[in-house]
DNA sequence: TCTGGGGTCCTAGGACCC
DNA sequence: TCTGGGGTCCTAGGACCC
């Protein structure tokens, strides 16, 4: 009979690894008074809730008040970031440990491919069970890890055996496995689409699986439609993907009901902008676009964004930006109250036309008709607009060409 | 039930370009 | 002077995730 490598590869070789009420499960392992009981991280709002807590109905984002109604004997804790971001580190160190191919989701959540391990490392299900047995012995912390042919699929197979579980999706199963589930389970049915669908009665994934994908389309829009369709079929052809960059990086302050002047605001912004700008640079990044978020008393939110010409990981450049938009934001603040307000980067590490030009002006004239030809022909002539739109701070101009 | 802080991706219109 | 199809970028909003 023949075998040959891809056989292996193409099994359930896909682990989602995922701890298990991760804030909460850390507050216990430091402190032995709390195992066992139902403990809440966070004050306001609920962070994470162990899962004592969540057998009352405690819920992740979850008001405080409404989970002590549900649980009033919860222990709650103020959440301990540094201690998370430390457990994160040490558990990301055993997946790497683990394989080389890991791909991190989130502060608690990863991928990790294992298909080129057999023959060291043995079946995935063995690799996993060790790697649950290696994350409880060197960090203290349970996971949960679900194992599958796609990354959809494992991540449906963990959520599923949560708590402190581990389950095995075999590639002859999928369907069975996944088409007696609640539509709920499908990454990114959440509560609106999730009330779309049970309008129309549909309530389990294998309902989904039934319908064309132009129905679904129909009703949720074209990427939803499209995306749920193929998960409903268990399509998913992403990889394990290592060294995925963050895009965007922000920072926002809850303010509550109380009114806030102006003064108090521009205080708040120069703080987020700092935390942010020193988050940006100590990533070595920079970005070209900054975002100011606010929230109203009746938690409606509005984004008003700038775009510079030039990246930058600037403090005063980035603060310039965000104090121009919340001035023309006051208006609005005035009549409807603020209740948050947040910073956010994006369009991190965006090279373009512009700093592609930049160094010509520094250049002899002469060079500038070649820098005009070069930006002009490989990126056009908005490329250039822009271009000589920044040549004129230096002093320099860029001649337009008539096109 | 009265809501934190950190993110991702998609849609849609307008400006602009080829 | 009026016209099509295809593309990018910017802005704003929204759903969703942990």
């Amino acid at each position: 009979m023949l075998r040959c490598e891809h056989v292996f590869v193409s099994g359930a070789t896909i682990l989602h690894a995922d701890l298990d009420s991760f804030y909460a499960s850390v507050e216990q392992r430091d402190d032995p008074r709390l195992r066992g009981r139902p403990v809440i991280v966070g004050g306001g709002v609920v962070l994470a809730a162990s899962y004592e807590a969540k057998h009352y109905g405690v819920r992740t984002a979850m008001s405080g008040g409404r989970a002590l109604r549900l649980c009033p004997h919860a222990i709650v804790v103020p959440p301990r970031m540094s201690a998370y971001s430390a457990a994160s580190k040490a558990v990301f160190e055993v997946f790497r440990d683990t394989t080389p191919l890991v791909e991190g989701i989130s502060i608690d959540e990863a991928f990790l491919e294992v298909g080129g391990l057999r023959k060291i490392a043995g079946t995935p299900e063995e690799i996993a069970a060790r790697l649950r047995a290696e994350v409880l012995e060197r960090v203290g912390l349970p996971i949960t890890v679900g194992v599958a042919r796609t990354k959809f699929l494992a991540k449906v197979a963990s959520g599923v055996a949560k708590p402190d579980g581990l389950l095995v999706v075999p590639p002859d199963g999928e369907l069975e496995f996944l088409h007696p589930l609640p539509v709920e389970r499908l990454w990114g049915v959440g509560r609106v689409t999730a009330e779309k669908l049970h309008a129309r009665g549909i309530t389990t994934v294998g309902q989904v699986a039934a319908l064309a994908e132009s129905t679904l389309v129909g009703m949720l829009g074209r990427a939803s439609g499209r995306h749920l369709h193929a998960l409903a079929h268990n399509v998913d052809p992403r990889r394990v993907r290592v060294g995925q960059r963050r895009r965007s990086i922000g920072a926002q302050r809850a303010l509550g009901r109380s009114p806030r002047t102006r003064a108090e605001l521009e205080a708040f912004l120069a703080a987020l902008v700092d935390r942010v700008t020193r988050r940006l640079r100590a990533a070595h990044r920079v970005c070209r676009t900054v975002v100011l978020r606010l929230r109203f008393a009746d938690f409606a939110r509005v984004t008003r964004s700038h775009t510079l010409l030039q990246s930058t990981d600037d403090t005063q450049l980035v603060l310039d930006a965000a104090r121009r938009l919340l001035r023309e934001a006051m208006p609005m603040i005035d009549e409807r109250g603020v209740t948050l307000i947040g910073v956010a980067l994006s369009n991190l590490d965006r090279e373009n036309a512009v700093q592609l030009a930049l160094p010509f002006p520094g250049e002899p004239a002469g060079s500038l008709d070649a820098a005009v030809d070069h930006v002009r022909d490989r990126f056009g002539t908005a490329a250039l607009t822009r271009a000589a739109l920044l040549g004129r701070d230096p002093g320099i101009s860029v001649p337009l060409l008539p096109d």
